[in-house]
DNA sequence: GCTATCCATATATTTCAGATATGAACATCG
DNA sequence: CGATGTTCATATCTGAAATATATGGATAGC
């Protein structure tokens, strides 16, 4: 035969309770298949587990023995649905986040995993900054579970969803004529080289900065590539030239670059949440949706 | 639903084979009611533990989580039945031996308690010496499981063995014209006052040795009363009387009694195994059987 | 495009846990 | 001392649920 959970809660309740009948009633049963399925066992053991007598049963020395080990095989069981249950629900579980060049800058997705390791306790956050592409190659190899990139996604095949459009600042050195005025205008910049990250790194934000300068008349000059879009503020600041950057570079006080906002419409850089295509675990859309939160209670960021 | 160890051998077969198909044939069963019971798992659970493909199935992070405690939970269900076995068998468990006055001192008893060690390294045997009112009322008490008594047993009811019939010695104190001879009969110390045990520690051996005086045409003469048995031999050596003792008393050397065989047909001291009535456990079972077999292979001992 | 393989679905079958009814043994109480 | 109520055991029946059989749909490899 083959031992089964159901064996072992009625010799649990049958010790607990001292006799049958009273087991029986406690597991809303009747006496005798109670004591049918305990003989079936004792056969099977090839033990008496339970001495019986009119004042009710006790337990022969193996099976006192045997009760205790199925009190723990009983409370592990329990261990193993309320992990389950802790899994379906999000509170349990891990998460691999990978962010693009410059989004922990923004206050954002710091703000989000915070919020959700404490509410979350058992669950196990991790972090790390990279660039799309690479997020997007991590995703498919299942490095990371969730990334937050600037579309578009190159390769595979992801589950996208915009976050929100970051405004960007125009970055230029101190000295330079434009550092004086509260507000410049593309145009007063159109000498400066334009020092940009490599196009790879975010398409879309690169070709709305192209964009933009077109829009007010006069095609950049590319300077200096920086590796990444926050390595451009100390390019600024040595002087190479001038950039245009997501907002939240303001906060690198590299000293030698200032940030001006940017007359009319300036380019926007869109931050999106990428996944596998796949239904996401419990704690993955969990993630997601205090994301979301985030950008509903903040605007931006 | 309740969970069950059915579930647990089915996700883990299929985490191991990386299929449902070949974890059913594993499992020697079908596919079609794999895969239904691991779905109404995932149901119940409220989270997909197998991401399935044409390639297999492979387990999500919950599943692979979920299946490591499976593992745990079946292997322990191994080990209860391991125990099990082992109690049935009489491996395991705890006995717990109380032995009657002057009863360790015959090798057979220490021999049988060894062999058992040795052979069952799982079981714990204890010992405890009484005499056999105390070991009787014990009995019965469930202190202990098995007594080495010299019947009949007084009060309650026991399932009685004779072990087997221990010769006896004369104990004369040194100096005494009995110790002189090679082999004394009875009337040559009818003039000496008798020690003796109370009669209730033994009262088949009190007799015994009573009508065996008798049978030598006397009735002795009661001296100073031994508290035990083997009290009786230091009250011989200090020259209170004679004696008459389980041969096993030949190994006190108190130094001034002397032992000497008794000619013609001397009492005999009765051993006998007493259990409680119910059907003994598995290894008190092994243990009378080691008895027995040891009382055939030294025929006294 | 054909075939083999994978998992899902639908239906039938069988097994087995549990309910009901009853019996036997014994303690308690009037 | 017998009546009554407790205990657990036995016998038979019912019903739910696990499994087998048959089939379908999707995809990868040849």
């Amino acid at each position: 035969m083959n031992i089964d959970f159901r064996h072992l809660r009625y010799i649990a309740a049958i010790a607990e309770h001292g006799s049958f009948t009273h087991a029986a009633r406690a597991l809303h049963m009747e006496q005798p298949p109670l004591s049918q399925q305990v003989r079936a066992l004792e056969q099977a053991l090839g033990l008496k587990l339970f001495v019986r007598s009119r004042q009710g049963a006790v337990p022969t020395e193996a099976g006192a023995e045997l009760v205790k080990r199925a009190g723990i095989l009983l409370q592990m069981r329990q261990e193993f649905t309320d992990v389950a249950t802790g899994l379906a629900r999000g509170e349990r579980g891990s998460l691999r986040v990978g962010l693009a060049g410059a989004v922990s800058l923004l206050p954002l997705i710091p703000a989000a995993i915070r919020q959700l390791r404490l509410a979350l306790p058992h669950a196990v956050i991790t972090m790390e900054e990279s660039n799309t592409p690479a997020l997007c190659a991590a995703l498919t190899e299942r490095t990371i579970d969730v990334a937050i990139i600037r579309p578009p996604a190159p390769g595979g095949t992801f589950a996208i969803e915009t976050l929100f459009e970051e405004p960007t600042l125009l970055a230029v050195p101190v000295g330079h004529p434009a550092a004086g005025q509260a507000t410049v205008a593309l145009q007063d910049v159109a000498q400066d080289p334009l020092i940009l990250f490599p196009r790879a790194l975010g398409p879309g934000f690169f070709d709305a900065i192209l964009a933009a300068c077109q829009n007010a008349g006069f095609t950049p000059q590319l300077g200096q590539e920086a590796p990444q879009i926050t390595a451009a503020v100390p390019l600024v600041a040595a002087g190479l030239g001038v950039s245009i950057v997501p907002a939240c570079l303001d906060q690198i006080h590299a000293g030698g670059a200032v940030f001006r906002p940017i007359a009319g419409t300036a380019p926007r850089a869109t931050l999106a949440v990428a996944t596998r295509p796949e239904p996401p675990a419990p704690l993955l859309r969990r993630f997601v949706e205090t994301l979301r939160e985030q950008v509903r209670g903040r605007g931006a960021g």
